[in-house]
DNA sequence: GTCTGCGAGGTTTTT
DNA sequence: CCTCGCAGAC
């Protein structure tokens, strides 16, 4: 259809802006209660964004909209997210609205990264200096067994992790010391509160904050001084919050002061998909929103534009279950598509087998889009990926593990980052610390504490302290010369940092090489010191992303996952917590047994609420999938190498049986013939409605796809060749042989022993691996 | 200051 | 069962 045009011969420019204008695609292919989402600008407003229902777009188009229409500049929209990732995705989407803008939103970012930037700004006001080093989980440990080991506090009654994990609890509902309960302050033996604040105190000295001090110390300066609270007030106009439902007290209030009376302020957010509380996320933030703000809008958005009606169905029919929740009934447009499909094994290794099968002949039969990419295995906890990764690698099926260990947390990364630190800013004590004896240098426990014991006394830095150590004698002639060296080498970089005579990515590799740091793990003999040299380099290559060093380590801070930009196809294995946000077209859900899903501990230690918590993971699992989505539970699972038989899932309960299909195996159902013969009256929660629902054959659709009979024509004409090898046993290797393997990489055996066998890898070096896993190269 | 052996513990995790 | 961290022995 064309559109009218209206011609103004005085205001032509105008008018063909405004047309331009409201052909902007952003609010072209937007539903009526998006539009409404994206026009409430003024106000409060809480959007409950089911999955999959276009929320980061409504945010985005929100955002151009308040561009355009000259509501605001853009520097003085805030717009919050909790992962960086979520923060990148939403700058890019918003470049994509309106071209050049985003340079000029400098206050889009997650809530730590905001907090920085107003903490470099004023944090004289709650007395550190703006160089303040940010630390993360392993440095706080560290600081906390240094105080249990000073105040003589025994660290096998209480561990340092239980009193990290205490402290954060306080930070995260902005509890300061002198603010703990009475009752919390008997904890651990009145133990807790006191190395709470000599930890708040450490911190200090150490101009030092932790994750959740860079919320609370701006929420302090906001609360104590008036005009830097009317500064951002007046600065921000417009405040965003993606995932509402994920924030805590102290974000929570920290929300609140900079929003102030204008009370523009939009949260976005979805409490059907909190699974987020057991590490201080607030579901009730979000429930009481209206409370907060008795003028507020809600607009809820419940189209889903992802998933399919049967999975929709099932997804909704779980989640009605809960209790405290706002309530949204999601719906779809999209067709009717495939019933979610259930299946029982008698254990996890035939759970694995069969999902692995059910992978290939999705990517070898299904015609739509359902490459390994598209494909992905999310299970509650991370013992589960073990035997999938097993079958994966058995089977030559590419995978990969999301939420492994990440990069910047390495120990040999952390280390390399600290050589940086102390040469860029050589107060910083945790980094000092950190390479003062690596490589070994002879400078140990004890000539550490004396370093130490002389800046307490002089009032100095670590680095200061150590250079004046040989004047003051302090340690023995060896350690004192080799930490002279030290000394020596780090001024000399220091001089070139200072001087700007070579670019960063030279210096860093003059460090690494000078300190012998990189020397280290050449000399080391492990097996993974290849891969940390590795790593090394791969720092050195993010180096590369950043103008200076001081760019570099502002961002590492905070930055602590590394994009894995893989473009192999591979399926995706993670945990459901790290599978927030996702979509495929194909997903996978082992592991739906009692006590590992719904998790025991989750229910153990908080009942209900931990019950409906778990829930919302199963919602937040079946919402993933566009097009299949496959549940199974096993009658015998091993945990810790303990065989334990399970009962299904009470999560079944909950699901439909119009919407569900069970699948057959060999012996359908058998598996848990005998959990159905014991008497389920004692437990009224035991008494699943499997039997009823679930064993009667569906009435499947003709045109659906017979899952089943496909799965068995694989398995009879398509047995690959790798599966023929393992089927039987083929696997003559021989010493000296060189293999592949599909984690490792390539190698040479070394030893041979049944099917056990020892390869020196290429990449990895030497590993103990089954020669199951490993391939020749001509079946490659 | 560094190596080895024993014992405990082994959901979910971002910043 | 397997991994990590600590304590005691060199």
């Amino acid at each position: 259809m064309k559109k009218p045009i209206k011609y103004d011969n005085k205001n032509n420019q105008v008018v063909s802006d405004l047309l331009e204008k409201r052909q902007r695609n952003y609010m072209l292919d937007l539903n009526d209660q998006q539009i409404k989402a994206v026009k409430s600008v003024f106000g409060p407003l809480l959007v409950l964004a089911g999955a999959g229902t276009g929320k980061t777009k409504a945010l985005t188009s929100r955002i151009a909209y308040i561009l355009d229409e000259n509501f605001a500049f853009p520097n003085q929209i805030l717009a919050v997210t909790f992962t960086n990732k979520a923060a990148k995705e939403m700058k890019n989407r918003i470049a994509l609205n309106i071209k050049n803008v985003v340079e000029g939103m400098p206050w889009i970012g997650t809530f730590h990264s905001l907090s920085v930037k107003i903490l470099r700004k004023y944090s004289e006001y709650v007395g550190i200096k703006n160089n303040f080093s940010i630390l993360d989980t392993e440095d706080q440990i560290r600081i906390i067994k240094q105080i249990l080991k000073i105040e003589n506090i025994d660290e096998k009654r209480y561990s340092p992790r239980s009193f990290l994990s205490l402290i954060d609890r306080w930070k995260n509902k902005a509890i300061t010391p002198e603010k703990v309960s009475e009752e919390e302050k008997e904890f651990m033996e009145g133990n807790a509160t006191k190395v709470f604040s000599i930890y708040q105190n450490r911190l200090k000295n150490l101009n030092a904050v932790d994750f959740g001090d860079l919320l609370l110390h701006v929420v302090e300066i906001l609360r104590n001084n008036n005009e830097i609270l009317k500064e951002y007030q007046n600065k921000f106009k417009f405040i965003l919050v993606d995932e509402y439902q994920d924030t805590n007290v102290a974000q929570y209030l920290w929300l609140r002061l900079l929003c102030g009376d204008k009370k523009n302020i939009c949260c976005v957010g979805d409490d059907d998909q909190s699974i987020y509380g057991w590490r201080g996320a607030e579901v009730g933030n979000i429930l009481r929103f209206e409370k907060d703000f008795p003028d507020a809008k809600i607009i809820k958005l419940e189209q889903n534009y992802r998933s399919t009606f049967h999975i929709i169905e099932t997804a909704s029919n779980l989640i009605a279950s809960n209790k405290s929740r706002l309530g949204k009934k999601l719906w779809t447009s999209i067709s009717e598509g495939e019933k979610v499909k259930v299946i029982s094994h008698w254990d996890g290794n035939e759970e694995a087998i069969w999902i692995a099968e059910a992978v290939k002949n999705f990517v070898q039969y299904d015609d739509e889009n359902c490459s390994l990419n598209n494909q992905a295995i999310l299970v509650r906890a991370s013992f589960q990926m073990r035997a999938f990764e097993d079958r994966f690698l058995s089977m030559g099926i590419p995978y990969r593990v999301i939420g492994g260990p990440r990069f910047y947390e390495r120990q040999e990364v952390k280390d390399a980052i600290s050589y940086l630190k102390v040469v860029v800013s050589s107060e910083n004590d945790i980094a000092f610390e950190r390479i003062i004896n690596k490589p070994k240098r002879g400078i140990g426990e004890k000539a550490l504490q004396k370093l130490y014991s002389l800046s307490r006394k002089k009032g100095l830095n670590l680095y200061s302290s150590a250079k004046l150590s040989s004047n003051e004698r302090l340690l023995n002639t060896k350690s004192q010369e080799s930490l002279q060296r030290l000394i020596d080498s780090v001024e000399r970089w220091k001089k070139i940092y200072v001087e700007n005579s070579k670019n960063h990515i030279e210096l860093a590799q003059i460090i690494l090489d000078e300190s012998g740091y990189t020397s280290m793990w050449k000399n080391d003999l492990s097996p993974d010191s290849p891969g940390r040299l590795e790593n090394l380099k791969e720092l050195i290559k993010a180096l590369e992303e950043f103008q200076n060093l001081d760019d570099f380590l502002e961002h590492i801070s905070l930055i602590l996952d590394n994009e894995q930009s893989e473009e192999n196809d591979k399926i995706s294995i993670m945990t459901l917590h790290a599978a927030k946000g996702l979509e495929f077209n194909c997903v996978f859900l082992p592991g739906w047994e009692d006590g590992l899903f719904p998790s025991q501990r989750s229910m153990d230690e908080l009942g209900k609420i931990g019950l409906e918590e778990e829930r919302r993971l199963a919602y937040v699992g079946i919402t993933r999938a566009k097009k299949n989505c496959l549940i199974s539970f096993v009658s015998n699972r091993r945990i810790y190498n303990q065989w334990q038989s399970c009962y299904p899932s009470r999560f079944f309960d909950d699901l439909l049986q119009e919407h569900t299909e069970v699948l057959t195996q060999t012996d359908p159902m058998n598996n848990f013939k005998d959990y159905r013969n014991l008497d389920s009256n004692n437990d009224k929660d035991l008494s699943y409605k499997f039997e009823n629902k679930n064993l009667k054959k569906s009435t499947t659709q003709k045109e659906l796809p017979d899952f089943k009979n496909r799965h068995k024509e694989w398995q009879n004409d398509n047995i690959t060749k790798v599966e023929k090898y393992i089927l039987n046993e083929i696997k003559n290797f021989k010493k000296g042989e060189k293999i592949f393997h599909q984690k490792f990489g390539y190698g040479f055996i070394l030893e041979i022993e049944g099917e056990n066998a020892l390869i020196d890898f290429k990449k990895a070096g030497q590993k103990k691996v089954k020669t199951n896993y490993l391939f020749n190269e001509n079946e490659i």
